[in-house]
DNA sequence: GCCAACGTTGGC
DNA sequence: GCCAACGTTGGC
């Protein structure tokens, strides 16, 4: 079992929208990234904890919790030549994007970005470190459970 | 394989 | 809107 931190833009897909979906469940379309694929592709697996962040919006920092619920399979809008994920280079034989579906378990409070950077005990959180733009991080056991029982027990 | 130019991310 | 950081592209 792993976690994950993976980013998404409100104004696109927010924790609400997730919660409102069936199964409050979501297919996390449009990552175009070969690093964050390649965590989606090879190193997650269904049940692995997600921490749901809001980023590119007022409030930046992490809406909720999730879990990764499906294996890996191709995302669909790669080949809708109407959506902005479109990739007219993808071979639809041999998909470049792959996606997992993300099925959100518990809405929490905005736990914004500043709080966690003030935390010593997630100083080293991949999200954190300077310059990373990656949308989807992995996090550790003890990053998770700091998140869990620390800042989300208040 | 190198690397300059360019594009994207995302907080501020 | 700015800009740091870093990924991608494409000529050579």
């Amino acid at each position: 079992m792993r976690y994950w931190l993976m980013k998404s833009e409100p104004g696109e897909c927010s924790i609400d929208d997730a919660l409102a979906m069936p199964a409050s469940t979501v297919p996390w379309t449009g990552v175009r990234n070969y690093q964050a694929r390649n965590f989606m592709r090879d190193a997650m697996a269904v049940g692995d904890g997600v921490l749901f962040y809001h980023s590119s919006c007022p409030q930046p920092g992490i809406a909720g919790l999730a879990e990764v619920a499906s294996a890996p399979y191709p995302d669909p809008t790669q080949f809708d030549p109407s959506s902005p994920y479109c990739d007219a280079a993808s071979d639809a034989r041999e998909p470049r994007w792959l996606l997992v579906d993300v099925r959100v378990t518990r809405r929490t409070r905005l736990v914004p970005l500043a709080e966690l950077r003030a935390h010593p005990e997630l100083a080293q959180m991949v999200v954190l470190r300077r310059g990373n733009r990656l949308s989807i991080t992995p996090v550790t056991a003890a990053e998770w459970a700091f998140v869990i029982k620390v800042l989300l027990a208040r």
